[in-house]
Parts: structure tokens; C-alpha cells; sequence
DNA sequence: GGAAATCAACTGGTCTGACCAGTCGACTGG
DNA sequence: CCAGTCGACTGGTCAGACCAGTTGATTTCC
């Protein structure tokens, strides 16, 4: 191997706040720092890594934009640890669309992607526990549906839960994580746009019964109707809102013949 | 539609830093503040937002390390406009392994979806450009194996545009940017484990023969071929090195009998 | 004795003012 | 015309202060 020129490499200088961000980043990512902990107060942190409190608190401001901690004023007992969140995907994920590097359609169809990938692996390594939990949310969207007092917001959570299941089942947690990301993306650029605009009963009513068709394609065995199913849904969904010149996107990845 | 309890909901207080970096963060990603930009100096951020200059540095703290600009001590011109990177996205993912949350093999296999579905859709949606571009990377990597100089950076380089060019081919930048993060983060994680292992050359030399079988199957349009070539590669290229717990998952991606 | 009001000791959020090392452009001396 | 100097910036860091809010123990009142 010859050494030729990377033996030599530009240094780049370090910042202080950096170092202490780095270091309570890696407590927390290798365990020390459970969530639930807590970090010492700010005017502790800073006898500690001896630093300004400006340094401690940019520091802590980084970790907090990377939803690695939460803080509180007031709070005797120092910033809590959080642990790792899909939140800074979906943050990640919304200001690629906001800037129009991903447009609405990728986003969608980039969802159809994973969840039909959930789906289908989900189909294959499922356990019965995993097919109870699937089994409980959709029962609890039905009491929630029937009762007809329009509570979406603990629909949409059964909803998510059920999700979460599947993801459980696949094996994969970043499958589920992503997709609940893009979910939270997508939500943050159409927002409003969806919320009211259908007969939220009858859409409780069709999502049911596409939920029960996953779960049974899901218990059978039969992964490329799980995951056919799953895009095929949020094709049904989407396609409206996304923009027409990427529609052509959603179609293609909806029909895939392989399945 | 009941307005139970959704009419009041409970406010959270919005600190100075968040207000002045979501106006910074709006004008750069409506277009505003385009990349390669300046924004004005830090001590001129203070009289026009009229808050104190700690505010204004955790702000652009914030902005920072979301890849959004970059700051230099000493530059008379002030913080540099980035634009949106994917950075934050592999930083976010690289966090969610490094904590154990999610596995190697669950990033490995996560990518094999990411590849195969990004080759899947390049085989029906590319153009003769993309085509073009593929090839040229190919080329450009066979002219650097036959060099022997073992240039291993130009080459991964090069096998770098050529996923980019598929990415593009596909339709989807999402999936070639989160392709790329997990590709970063799997080899934040495993780092020179495969390196200097297997013989450079010999390397090249597969890697070269399957990026010809992918170019052939996506311009020959067999989408379930290219699809599965994606996958296979990569679990030749991981299987070893993934923990022997979650191969089992690895092999359950690969071994997809929809296509 | 027990519930309610009070208070002191914290917390994080913000501001001010200062110093440093580094960068850059203009000025200056050859 | 070029090299060196110098001063006016920059961002990075620190110290110290104040505020509003939380908390838990203390005191007060029924």
C-alpha cells in the first residue's frame, strides 16, 4: 500500500463545545445514560468539563436539536435524557421536502416503500405475540369508530401503534422508524390540507377494514400481499395531494408486478 | 365534527434562540438565503433581531449543526449558506445504530431494500442520460482497477456517483440520500473491520463485474432482476461481518421469491 | 393536626461586556 | 511592484448578572 499522500491530512479545529457535546453524546448512545436520567444542572457542567456556561449550553442545545435531551426552566433536577428518537429523521426528512429537494411525491412513495418492506418481511418472521398486538389496535380502532365521537387523534395513535407492531414483527426497528419519520414529514407539508377534508367516519371505517386485510395477508404468510396491500393504501391516500408531475412516481411504484 | 377538547391545547413556550433560527431556517429553505449566501455577522444578527448575542449563537448553533450553514472564525463576511445536505439524515441514522437501537444487520438489510427498490424503479423509469452516466462511472472504475495503483478512494468514488446516477435514474432522491447515510453509518460502525481485509484488487474486480450486471439489467428494463441484484450484492459484500444473530434477517431480504 | 399560603434555594433562559486568536484588506516601506 | 505591517473586523469563549419559573420545606392559619 503505498502511503502516498494520506499520511498527512488537513486538521480541523475542534471546539470546546463540541467536546463536551461529544462526550455526553457518547454516555448516553453507549448506556450510561439511560432515558429517564439526568443530566447535572448546567452550573455543575460547567465545574466539570471546566468551560464557560455559554460553552455547557450550546453544547446542550445541540444535543436537545438532536432530541438526544430535554430541558426544562426550573427543573431541579437537570435536563432529562431522552435517548435516541426518530425525531431528527423526520426533521431531517421534512426540511429536504420544505426545500424542494424531495418533493411530496418521493416522500409518499418513499413511505410506500418501507411499509410495503415492513409488510412483507413481517409476513415472513412474525411471532403470535406480534400478531396479538396488531390484533389489540385494530380492535381498539373499532371501538374508537364505532362510538362515532369523531376521536381521531386516538385513532390515528392506535393507527401508529398498529404500525409499530408490524414493524416489531419485521425485525427491522429502522424500517418502522423511518416510515414513522416520512409519516411525521409528510404530515408537518400537507398538514391541514388532508385533515378535515373527508367524512372522517368513513374513512375510519375504510382504514379498518384495510388494516384487517393486512393483518390477515400478514398471519397468512403471504408477503406480497402484505406488502402490495400497503402500498396500494397509501396510494389510495396520497395520490390526490401529491403534485401531478410526480404522480406518474406513485404509480409506478404501486404496480409492481413482482407481486 | 365535535370540538370536545382539541379547541384549546396546551402552550408551549417558544424560546428567543428557536424563533430567530426558524427565521433563518425559513429564509433558507423558501430560496431566500440561497446556498453559497452570506448571512450577516453575528453581532449584526443582534441589533436586527434585537436579542443578545447568546441567543443569536445557540440559534446559529442550531442552524449548524443541521448542516445548514457553516461559520469560520475570523471571516469578514460572515456565516456561509449551505443549503439542505443530507448530512443531519446520516448523522440521525449513524445515532440510531451507534445506540443499539438498531443493528448492524438491520442497516445492512435496510439498505439492501433502499438499493433494490432504487434499481427496481431505474429499470422502468431511466432515461438515456442516467444510462450514459452509469456507464461512465463504470468505466471510470475499470480504468482504476486496471491501474493497480489500488486508488481504493477514487474507486469507492466513483461506485458512489454510480449509486448516485441510479438514484436519480429511479425518480427518487430519497431513496439515494438515505441509501448514502446508511452507507455512511455502516461504515462509521464497522470502519477499517473490512478495510484492509480481502485483497484490493480481486475486490475491485467482482465489484466491477456486478455493476455491469445492474447497468445491464436496469437498461434491459428486467426491474426484478436489478432489484435482486442489489440485495445479493450486498449481502455478499456484509453477511460476514453483520452479527450472526440478525443474519438470519439479512437472508430473509435477500431471498425475496416475488422477483 | 392538616390544609393552605409563604419563602428561599435552586433551575434554565437571556443579556451584557469583555478578551482572545484568527482572518483579511488596506496601507506602507522598500 | 511587491512584502511586510497593522488595524478593523470575525467567531469562540468566558465571567457575571438578572429574570421567571419550579420545587420543596417552612410557616401560617383554620
Amino acid at each position: 500500500m503505498a502511503p502516498d499522500d494520506d499520511l498527512f491530512q488537513p486538521v480541523k479545529p475542534v471546539r470546546a463545545y463540541q467536546r463536551v457535546a461529544q462526550q455526553i453524546e457518547e454516555r448516553i448512545l453507549s448506556g450510561d445514560l439511560p432515558p429517564g436520567s439526568r443530566l447535572p444542572a448546567e452550573r455543575e457542567l460547567v465545574v466539570r468539563f471546566d468551560v464557560g456556561r455559554s460553552t455547557v449550553r450550546e453544547a446542550l442545545r445541540v444535543l436537545q436539536t438532536a432530541g438526544l435531551i430535554r430541558s426544562r426552566p426550573g427543573d431541579p433536577l437537570g435536563a432529562e435524557v431522552l435517548g435516541v428518537s426518530p425525531d431528527s429523521l423526520s426533521q431531517a426528512l421534512s426540511r429536504l421536502t420544505r426545500s424542494r429537494i424531495a418533493s411530496l411525491g418521493e416522500l409518499v412513495q418513499f413511505r410506500m416503500v418501507l411499509d410495503a418492506e415492513s409488510n412483507r418481511l413481517a409476513a415472513r418472521l412474525h411471532t403470535a405475540d406480534d400478531l396479538a398486538r396488531m390484533r389489540d389496535q385494530i380492535d381498539r380502532m373499532e371501538r374508537l369508530g364505532a362510538s362515532s365521537t369523531g376521536n381521531l387523534h386516538a385513532f390515528s395513535e392506535a393507527d401508529a401503534l398498529f404500525h409499530r407492531a408490524v414493524a416489531e414483527a419485521s425485525g427491522n426497528s429502522l424500517l418502522g422508524l423511518c416510515a414513522r419519520a416520512v409519516h411525521e414529514a409528510v404530515v408537518g407539508v400537507i398538514e391541514e390540507k388532508i385533515a378535515g377534508a373527508a367524512d372522517a367516519s368513513a374513512w375510519m371505517e375504510r382504514s379498518i377494514t384495510h388494516h384487517r386485510q393486512v393483518l390477515d395477508a400478514i398471519s397468512s404468510g403471504d408477503a406480497p400481499r402484505a406488502a402490495r396491500l400497503g402500498r396500494e393504501a397509501l396510494y389510495e391516500y396520497y395520490a390526490d395531494h401529491v403534485e401531478p408531475e410526480t404522480r406518474r412516481l406513485l404509480a409506478a411504484a404501486v404496480e409492481d408486478p413482482s407481486d
